[in-house]
DNA sequence: ATTTATGATTGACG
DNA sequence: CGTCAATCATAAAT
């Protein structure tokens, strides 16, 4: 009760104020009455009253007496106060964000990311970096948004915080304002601005997970390869349709030029061996007849150079330019492994994780 | 909105 | 391990 400590009223024993001569008795009254109507008033005419009000003489005696009260029953009121809590939820966010590079020291902004793309793309192959790059650029982006919105709460902190402060100064002409209450109303206030900004945090960390999710875990997203890189890719297969298992070295070879790891090499391979097999015995597996171009169905083979054998001709092994190959109506499935000692494949067998 | 193309994953096999 | 075959999940095409 009584928040802005103005104490309890002073009429009932007037007389009580020491040495005051009974003639400031009405004195007092009056002054008394023309605070209580004070509301009534317009504003010109209560700004009039209040200067006269701080005019007059009893002012300094009332204000000193206001402050007394105050100081009595401050004291009481000084108990159920908790300070600041650490909320370790908070603590988690702010890790997880200086972890992301989002939060802390702020280097490379929105450009670095972009400088990157471009550095890919001028070095000739802008594939499986990309997804490296654009998930860079999306943070990035997050991390503007957030720095942005950052600064903005805390300038809004700021003014709201100097605002309340002035409004407290002002008053501090007309009621008694301690130091120390300002200081706990800043307090206040900066506690209020901190959570929204924690809120900020949460919903932060809550974009970079999707993020996260969204490129990071593969199998989702998946990105085609480049133009360029397929065709490399296609190149190879069908100028070894004979015997289609580029080596490791081979793989590794691929890989570079496709700017992709090994694993996707095999992988290609893999499903491309399979598909290619699929389409044959489909649509091509009568059509054979022809060496030319036996479908429609086989996407343009003639710009691989080399055409495709077909099914039939997988068995001569006449010319086969590979060292072994015999395969029945597809490859065979025997392999032969070239120098299982040395592996460097960073990444097991695929991107994930 | 549905279908096709395609990169990645999974389990079986040797 | 590398491969096949089936399957998943999405990108691209219709």
């Amino acid at each position: 009760m009584d928040p802005y400590g103005y104490g309890p009223r002073l009429d009932p024993d007037p007389k009580s104020m020491g040495g005051v001569p009974s003639s400031s008795q009405s004195d007092i009254n009056q002054l008394l009455d023309q605070i209580l109507c004070i509301t009534d008033q317009t504003l010109d005419e209560a700004q009039v009253r209040k200067h006269t009000l701080n005019c007059h003489r009893m002012k300094p005696a009332l204000f000193e007496v206001l402050c007394q009260i105050k100081e009595k029953t401050v004291l009481s009121q000084r108990h159920g106060e908790q300070e600041d809590v650490p909320d370790p939820q908070l603590a988690r966010l702010d890790n997880m964000l200086v972890a992301e590079g989002v939060a802390g020291p702020e280097k490379g902004r929105g450009d670095q990311a972009a400088s990157t793309a471009a550095a890919a793309s001028a070095s000739g192959q802008p594939e499986t970096t990309v997804e490296h790059v654009d998930y860079k650029n999306k943070l990035s982006e997050i991390r503007s948004i957030y720095h942005l919105e950052f600064e903005k709460y805390e300038q809004a902190c700021n003014e709201f915080t100097t605002h309340v402060m002035n409004l407290l100064r002002e008053q501090s002409r007309t009621r008694p304002i301690t130091a120390k209450e300002i200081e706990r109303m800043v307090r206040i206030v900066h506690q209020k601005f901190l959570s929204i900004q924690g809120q900020l945090k949460q919903s932060t960390c809550e974009a970079i997970m999707i993020l996260r999710s969204r490129f990071l875990d593969t199998r989702r997203k998946r990105r085609n390869f480049s133009k360029k890189a397929t065709e490399v890719l296609n190149e190879y297969f069908y100028s070894h349709l004979a015997n289609p298992y580029p080596s490791e070295e081979a793989k590794e070879e691929l890989a570079r030029k496709c700017n992709i790891t090994v694993s996707q090499v095999s992988n290609w391979f893999g499903n491309k061996r399979i598909r290619y097999k699929k389409n044959i015995s489909k649509a091509q597996e009568e059509a054979n007849g022809y060496t030319g171009k036996p479908t429609m169905q086989s996407q343009h083979l003639e710009d691989y150079g080399l055409m495709l054998p077909p099914p039939s001709e997988w068995n001569d092994f006449h010319h086969t330019p590979s060292p072994h190959l015999h395969s029945p109506d597809h490859w065979p499935a025997e392999h032969h492994q070239i120098d299982p000692g040395l592996r460097d494949d960073k990444d097991g067998r695929s991107l994930t994780r």
